[in-house]
DNA sequence: CTTGACAAGTGGCCTGACCACCTGATTACA
DNA sequence: TGTAATCAGGTGGTCAGGCCACTTGTCAAG
């Protein structure tokens, strides 16, 4: 199989680090996919030339990121790679640093606005009429806090599916999963979903007409006064400490 | 903060994991930060009720997520936790997602333009006289394309930092570099260096006068001549596989 | 006072072992 | 014959203990 046995081997960090490294080249090559099984851990110990714990070690890490799924007896797996379980230890830093809420949802309106704006010039029929399906099944529901937030993630994510690059996609994910909460909190107050709903209508006919401007502008819209309200619930305080310095 | 959040505490997961966990809340509560050193493995197996290997499989995951650093014979302790760090995993993400150049340029272009017309807004006289300086060192450097080419990428990363967004930095810093390839490919041609120079001298004179919509023009413009150099290297054949669906 | 060697502390890694759980094959029974 | 109970092997989960390599502080020699 592999008679040079090549790692680029960095040798600045443990070995069970490589061995991370090294597990997650054949996913990143293509050797292992989701819901593959790993070689049992033993295995793994002979062929990279290391002991078991560290094998494990190295498991662990990947478990921790999601990336690899241990079964008690049964094996070790590939995860489904889920953009947003990828992206779910940045739940960390959030903990410790509550002001990036704030930045995350900044960047999110970067990256909706602009998926926006790209869909209107590739966005399918298809895509159009589930859209528009989208907003009359949420307009159905607003009075149904949990239905419509649901509705209402689904249409965003179909916005930026609809822009038709996997990066954006994955990217959207990963960050609105982490502000899920906060989407939670703004969708409570019955008349924000009123204002939203319109907004919603307002992006989804611009993107009917194909109007690139239209649906970034509507969007841009939509997404600052929803940042606005973020930036009056843990703003102010949480953002004067930009320049963070120890002791 | 919220009473009701908390997490669904899955126990299901291992030992170690909820070693990790549990560390990990030592410093979310404030008992430990930047700089603290952990407790030795051997102790803290012994407060945790847990062995060494199992202690050293947490401080693994923690290494991994650069929350802490390991110093062979000198303790382990707690990074930076600069955010950028912290959000690292992204990049794992991205090299997983299938996705073409042109994918990964059209998400830089959106990051910088609006990382353009945030830093005009944001970023303080330091940072400016420290853009115009590496301008008049790239300016010097027209003719030595390794040294322009380190100039240039140092330039657009001050940028998006001066954006004053660690997420921004962090996306970008993992996107950029798997666009590094193709940066250099670019680079080679003489002529183009000449234009990308003066593009540069523009952006950084809109972000000296604080123009907002002059930096995030210009930084459009750069990046937009480059997309379609990009676009005449390799698109079309990797343009034609956008419609991807999973079976 | 400086400098060198030494010893303790600590992380890095390994061997080997036992347990818990899952799976498939084999066996016993209906 | 067919079904159910059993059992053995494979696999992850965890632990105990040990040795090595590196760092650091101490103490003795200069």
């Amino acid at each position: 199989m592999s008679p040079a046995r090549v790692f680029p081997v960095l040798q600045k960090s443990s070995v069970s680090l490589q061995a991370a490294e090294a597990i997650k080249s054949l996913i990143v090559a293509g050797e292992l996919g989701s819901g593959d099984a790993l070689p049992p851990e033993r295995d793994l110990a002979v062929m990279l030339g290391i002991s078991r714990p560290s094998v494990r070690e190295a498991i662990r890490v990947l478990t921790a990121m999601n990336v690899v799924e241990p079964r008690h007896g049964g094996g070790t797996y590939v995860t489904s790679l889920d953009p947003r379980l990828l992206a779910r230890p940045i739940n960390f830093l959030l903990q410790i640093e509550p002001s990036t809420f704030l930045d995350l949802f900044e960047v999110r309106q970067v990256l909706e606005v602009a998926a926006a704006r790209l869909a209107a010039a590739r966005i399918s029929e298809e895509m159009v009429n589930s859209l528009e399906e989208l907003v009359a099944a949420a307009a159905a529901a607003l009075r149904q806090p949990a239905r419509y937030s649901e509705l209402d993630f689904e249409l965003h994510a179909k916005v930026v599916e609809a822009a038709g690059n996997p990066i954006y996609l994955s990217l959207y994910e990963s960050i609105s999963d982490l502000l899920l909460e906060a989407r939670r909190r703004t969708a409570r107050v019955p008349a924000a979903r009123d204002q939203d709903h319109d907004e919603h209508v307002a992006i989804v006919a611009a993107l009917r007409t194909r109007d690139g401007d239209a649906a970034a502008q509507a969007m841009h819209d939509h997404l600052e006064r929803m940042r606005r309200v973020l930036d009056g619930m843990f703003g102010e305080d949480d953002r004067a400490p930009r320049q963070k310095e120890h002791s």
